[in-house]
RNA sequence: GGUCCUGUAGAGCAGCUAGGAGUGCUCGCCACCCUGUCAAGGUGGAGGUCGCGGGUUCAAAUCCCGUCAGGACCGCCA
């Protein structure tokens, strides 16, 4: 062991001890016969003291070296408060240069904003930075807090395969071949949602993995095609016990790495209310500014734009001192989204419907004049309107309704905002006259819709359960289909046949035969959770090694193309002489395995 | 697949609207000076395919078209 100190936990208490250290010099400055390195270990920085004739050689930001020499309190006046270690120093009586540094592609102390791409191609040396280091050893913290919690609970971690089937639930698959089968090929798993209900059905009744999934799907700055999730089930339970261990891991983590307690219970909020009230299956609670429903205030309007199926509207307090310029900014965000316009009108200082803005001239005098109170608006504020399909108009006002709270302030930055959104639908409108699964087709209805969600498809509701923290879904889950008829209703409904469903799902379905037991879960995503915890705005931030948003990785170059002789190997031009089993045939529907949370999946632009 | 922003010295930027010699700022780098610095200071210096290609023009970092790269978003994806 070269190091014998961390130099950050020297102290004025260690003055005179002789002490060894090895680190980086963080900085160098010369004065007179005097060299000073601050020297960075990772527990932090002390200021090393070298005479200049015993720096035979060059010494530059970054040299690896290892110091010899005794501690001593620093000269009075010569403290630096900013420094853990500011009172004390490192008087060196030898100095070894373990090894030398180029110039830096870019400065590793600062707090600059640096170019992404640079970043993740020197990412080694992009973590020496204390930010991201940091945030490393806060996903590490995390981690053993996780795994804390579980096993003083009983959870078993159990390892599933990555190198599992391809279905065609979901994301679309990252695809491995396979040499020993030409033209067959394994995927890695979008979560591990099959396998653990198949450990429920063997008995292992508490099971938790901190587990990578794979999706290959574009990026966001907060998705990445691998990332991780706590990924946990359990037997004999009820929605309200997954809720209660969920809630465990939220609030320990909370409380030990933000320092924050978590009031519990969490609130919930039903799906419905969620997307009445805020636009929104994942709301931010941190602020208020409901969406307001006028469709009974406009049930007789005369305006064509508005004899609509829903019509609502968003506030934005102050809004009518926006100039035109931002007025019509709006219309392009609105149209950015996939929605034609965002009507408003604008509340005069008189607290009256002003004559400005595209709808106002359409109102009947009744409706000017009964509007800002409907609306909740008083004078100075901007209204915004959405009309159309409920889901529609309510995902644009939703949408609205985050980026007012941006813009005007709304939002508390220290405010930490959880809520259960429950009981989501079960099916949706697949556009074609069908239905598909929101959730997966193994999510069980509520315990009242058992009996007749195959009749009442559109209005069925899951025994599903989100966590939403400050408007992002740190985690979801739900009650499992245990009944091979019920679950055989749901295949039914989303028009997937026996055949489909035995060739997609056969080994789930062999297994419900053999006693499975009820159960349900949840999974969190890991990387987001920790980008919120640890107050990243990507979660590249908390990912050691992440790729840049066009899919590759700039540190090792990562896809590569392959050779010949690889791609013979692997099989992969091989067509095989019947398609296999399960990789045909149209998906059963739904978004996806339960995990991570997306970021846009229940708010259509409209 | 689509929309938007960005690309100028090793890093971070300004210059672009309204064309006129690579014009500039902060940091870093190199050399020298300075006996306690700590975001040190002083003097001097090196460093540029203005992402790339094409076009317009007497003249392009600047205008136009294309393309590549990075980022954000929509679609997609829990």
């Amino acid at each position: 062991m070269i190091r014998s100190h961390d130099a950050g936990s020297l102290r004025a208490s260690d003055a005179g001890e002789q002490v060894r250290l090895a680190g980086w010099v963080a900085r160098r400055r010369d004065h007179g016969g005097v060299v000073f390195i601050d020297l960075r270990d990772g527990s932090g920085i002390v200021q090393v003291v070298l005479r200049q004739e015993d720096v035979a050689h060059d010494l530059r930001a970054e040299f690896c070296v290892l110091v010899t020499g005794t501690v001593q309190r620093r000269p009075a006046g010569n403290e630096n408060p900013e420094l853990a270690t500011g009172d004390v120093e490192v008087v060196a009586t030898g100095l070894e240069v373990l090894s030398q540094a180029d110039p830096l592609p870019f400065p590793i102390e600062g707090g600059v904003e640096l170019n992404e791409e640079v970043r993740l191609r020197y990412r080694y040396l992009d973590i020496r930075r204390p930010d991201m280091a940091a945030a490393l050893k806060a996903r590490s913290k995390a981690a053993y807090l996780l795994y804390d919690v579980m096993n003083a609970r009983g959870f078993v971690n159990v390892e599933t395969p990555f190198l599992t089937r391809s279905t065609p639930e979901g994301a679309r698959d990252f695809l491995v071949p396979v040499r020993l089968r030409p033209g067959h090929w394994y995927a890695l798993p979008q979560s591990p949602q099959l396998f653990k209900q198949l450990l429920m059905i063997s008995g292992m009744e508490r099971y938790f993995q901190l587990v990578r999934c794979f999706r290959d799907e574009d990026f966001r700055a907060d998705r990445q095609p691998e990332f991780t999730q706590i990924d946990l089930e359990m037997s004999f339970v009820a929605r309200e016990d997954v809720i209660e261990v969920a809630e465990d891991v939220v609030s320990r983590l909370w409380a030990e790495i933000a320092g924050f307690e978590v009031q519990r219970p969490i609130p919930h909020m039903t799906y419905a209310d969620a997307m009445a009230r805020y636009g929104s299956d994942k709301p931010d609670l941190r602020f208020g500014n409901e969406l307001v429903d006028l469709t009974q205030f406009f049930a007789q309007t005369e305006f064509r734009v508005f004899q609509a199926p829903h019509v609502g509207a968003v506030v934005m307090p102050g809004g009518a001192s926006q100039t035109r310029k931002e007025l019509d900014g709006w219309q392009e965000w609105a149209r950015s989204r996939g929605a034609r316009g965002l009507g408003y009108v604008l509340i005069g200082p008189d607290g009256e419907v002003s004559d400005s803005g595209p709808v106002a001239r359409h109102l009947s005098q009744v409706e000017r004049s009964g509007l800002p109170a409907a609306a909740g608006a008083a004078a100075g504020d901007a209204v915004f309107f959405a009309a159309g399909p409920p889901n529609e108009a309510r995902g644009l006002l939703g949408a609205a309704r985050l980026e007012i709270g941006d813009r005007c302030g709304l939002i508390d930055p220290d405010a930490w905002a959880f809520t259960w959104v429950v009981d989501a639908p079960m099916f949706e409108d697949d556009g074609e006259g069908g239905w598909t699964a929101v959730h997966h087709p193994f999510t069980s209805p509520l315990p009242e819709w058992t009996s007749k969600f195959a009749s009442e498809p559109g209005g069925a509701l899951a025994d599903a359960y989100d966590i939403v923290c400050n408007g992002t879904e740190i985690g979801g889950g739900s009650i499992r289909i245990h009944r091979s008829d019920i679950q055989q209703q749901v295949f039914d409904v989303i028009g997937l046949s026996r055949e489909e469903a035995t060739s997609q799902f056969g080994f789930l379905l062999d297994a419900l035969r053999f006693g499975p037991p009820p159960h349900g879960g949840i999974a969190f995503g890991w990387d987001r959770l920790l980008m919120l915890l640890t107050g990243r705005e990507s979660i590249r931030d908390v990912i050691a090694f992440p790729k840049a948003a066009s899919g590759h990785d700039p540190l090792t170059g990562a896809p590569t193309a392959i050779t010949p002789q690889q791609r013979k190997e692997a099989g992969i031009d091989v067509i095989p002489a019947e398609p296999p089993s399960g990789t045909g045939g149209q998906p059963p529907g739904g978004t996806g395995w339960e995990s991570h949370g997306g970021t846009g999946g229940q708010a259509p632009a409209g």
